[in-house]
DNA sequence: ATATCGATTATCT
DNA sequence: GATAATCGATATG
């Protein structure tokens, strides 16, 4: 599972590192379609991270849609402020927003004419650069154990603080756009199964079905029992 | 194992 | 002035 994807980088002939996919963002057009389409393809996709001389990456494993109409939990639902104007814009930009005094969370603009619909990044199976995440997160980590490695992403707030993800550094950023050193890119971890539930932590429109998760994927926030894992560095 | 609670601040009413 | 798309710590069975 985990440690397939982290062939990510390759070696070439020569013996030299080259990056495959890492290095090409999903198009426009991927988040140009209704929030639950863009959720539910957005999961076994992978967050990359570029910095100044270091790059992290991790696959998505749980999002939730948050609709323009009828859905009374999104950010949009009482129109457009400063606050979440990123999101009546073009879809495949981040909305960054910060909560409970705390916390920052990854959103990602979709659908087709400032719609105002979007995707929250709830949870991510770490990759490459957890060495780096773990000092964003500013945590110790025993092992490479699915257990401690848990700990760095599983979550919107913690997958913001593991990637550095800020409202000042990050809100608007294209993710279309590599030169914005967050973006999304493919994979070729094939989704067996998506289950579908209720959102967390909202209390207008709770009850509608639009949190998605990779079935059995232990990186899924919330507190479940982890199976032994070989480690993957 | 689950339950409850405090932290901490941008944003909106 | 109240609330919030969370997290981590503490308490309790």
């Amino acid at each position: 599972m985990s440690c397939a994807d982290v062939t990510v980088l390759k070696l070439n002939t020569k013996g030299t590192k080259v990056r495959r996919d890492i290095e090409l963002a999903l198009p426009r057009s991927f988040y140009a379609r209704d929030p639950v389409r863009v959720a539910h393809e957005l999961l076994g996709k992978i967050l990359v991270r570029r910095g100044a001389k270091s790059i992290r990456t991790a696959r998505v494993v749980e999002v939730e849609a948050y609709l323009r109409e009828r859905d009374l939990a999104a950010h949009s639902a009482a129109g457009q402020t400063l606050r979440n104007a990123v999101l009546f814009g073009p879809p495949g930009h981040a909305y960054v927003y910060f909560i409970y005094g705390n916390h920052y969370c990854l959103n990602i603009s979709c659908e087709p004419e400032a719609r105002a619909g979007c995707v929250l990044v709830r949870a991510l199976e770490p990759l490459l650069g957890v060495e780096e995440m773990a000092r964003a997160r500013q945590i110790q980590l025993k092992d490479t154990s699915t257990g401690e490695l848990k700990r760095l992403t599983s979550g919107p707030g913690r997958l913001a603080e593991a990637f550095g993800i800020t409202r000042s550094g990050d809100n608007g950023a294209d993710l279309t756009d590599t030169k914005s050193g967050l973006w999304v890119t493919r994979s070729d971890f094939k989704v067996d199964k998506i289950i579908a539930t209720p959102r967390i932590g909202i209390t207008k429109s709770a009850d509608l079905p639009l949190r998605f998760v990779i079935a059995g994927n232990p990186f899924v926030s919330g507190k479940k029992t982890i199976l032994p894992r070989q480690g993957c560095l």
